[in-house]
DNA sequence: CTATTTTTGTACTATTTCGAATAATAATAG
DNA sequence: CTATTATTATTCGAAATAGTACAAAAATAG
């Protein structure tokens, strides 16, 4: 951690970007202000701009932040557990402690805001759906090791199932930021993991 | 239609909002200007807020009139067709060929804007959550019906079969507006019936 | 023809917003 | 101590935005 030459910056990325991830997970990207990030990050206009870019920019590199906690919930729960109905049972429950985590519950970030900004940001829809495309393989991948641990039939179609796998968290996400109840949430994971397996 | 006293109106209400559900569908809710609307609209400032209230209120009954576009396929679809397989999938296939429409494929109305305006307002997630619930009974109450036909089995459950069900939807739009490739979603479609029913 | 009613059209204000220009600060290099 | 570099802080201006006040228009009622 070498100190380099001129005025040391007083922010952290990680921590600034997480402050900014947050405004956009409530308010969503175009509802954002840089006056509402200025506040949240804890830093002024220019030096946002230098540190980050503009707001899509800042924007884009909290949704990327926010992808690596999740990707790292998947470790946890998908690639810890060997049972498959267990890895996905505590997946799915791992990511709606997220979804629900704050005061009021605000799905995921990137489904609950990237998708509308999308259309008009197509920079943001390709993080999109790069991020999308990400996730179905690594659910196929775990399901076809399941396959070949003999936990599913041999038949079963890891690559279909794994679209209907992630379906299921984009609904949870959706879901929880329409206020559905937790309860009905949960019941919504057991027949989601059931249907996925059967 | 008995012609009322006063300057007759210039618009009607169901194209005025069908045309201010275009512009909040591309845009989203909070990047959509009273600017834009009056221009799509083919009305004035006032004349907007004499027929329909702010800009919250056009959304909302946007978001309504798309619901009953959505509610008439419903019933083409699932309600039509005997076999729930067929059913299931031509449903799946009407809601893709309206989530891929326009020049550029943009999901769902309600599941690609409602979604990121939900947390800070209300109102609209409480729409949406109604919308989702209304939409779970419907499949339910469908899928009791198949299986009461002998479609299904008799252990079959219904209730936590249509959240599913519709889960797909919910991703389908998702994945529509993330700029999927049509072939995979058909695709997706064809693994999400299989599953629902197996 | 005049009064009444409803809608349309213009213009305005206060506020928000983005982005940049400029100055000040705090470190290192020599 | 002076020059250089990187970051922070203040301020400004131009544009966009939401909502409203008020006048004009186009119909019916009597």
């Amino acid at each position: 951690m070498k100190r380099t030459r001129g005025r040391p910056r007083q922010y952290d990325e990680g921590v600034a970007l997480q402050a900014a991830g947050e405004v956009f997970w409530t308010k969503g990207f175009s509802a954002t202000s840089l006056d509402d990030l200025t506040v949240a990050m804890g830093m002024n206009r220019p030096s946002i701009y230098r540190a980050f870019g503009d707001k899509e920019a800042v924007y884009r590199k909290a949704l990327m932040q926010f992808c690596q906690g999740m990707e790292a919930a998947f470790e946890r729960t998908m690639l810890a557990e060997d049972d498959i109905r267990k890895a996905l049972a505590s997946f799915y429950q791992d990511a709606l402690a997220v979804y629900t985590s704050g005061e009021q519950p605000k799905g995921c970030l990137v489904m609950g805001t990237a998708v509308a900004a999308a259309v008009c940001h197509p920079e943001i829809q390709a993080d999109l759906l790069n991020v999308i495309r990400d996730l179905d393989q690594k659910i196929a991948k775990r399901l076809e090791q399941a396959r070949d641990a003999g936990q599913l039939e041999a038949s079963f179609d890891a690559t279909g199932r794994a679209a209907v796998a992630q379906s299921l968290l984009h609904s949870l996400s959706l879901r929880a930021r329409a206020g559905e109840t937790p309860k009905r949430l949960r019941r919504m994971i057991e027949a989601g993991v059931e249907t996925v397996v059967s």
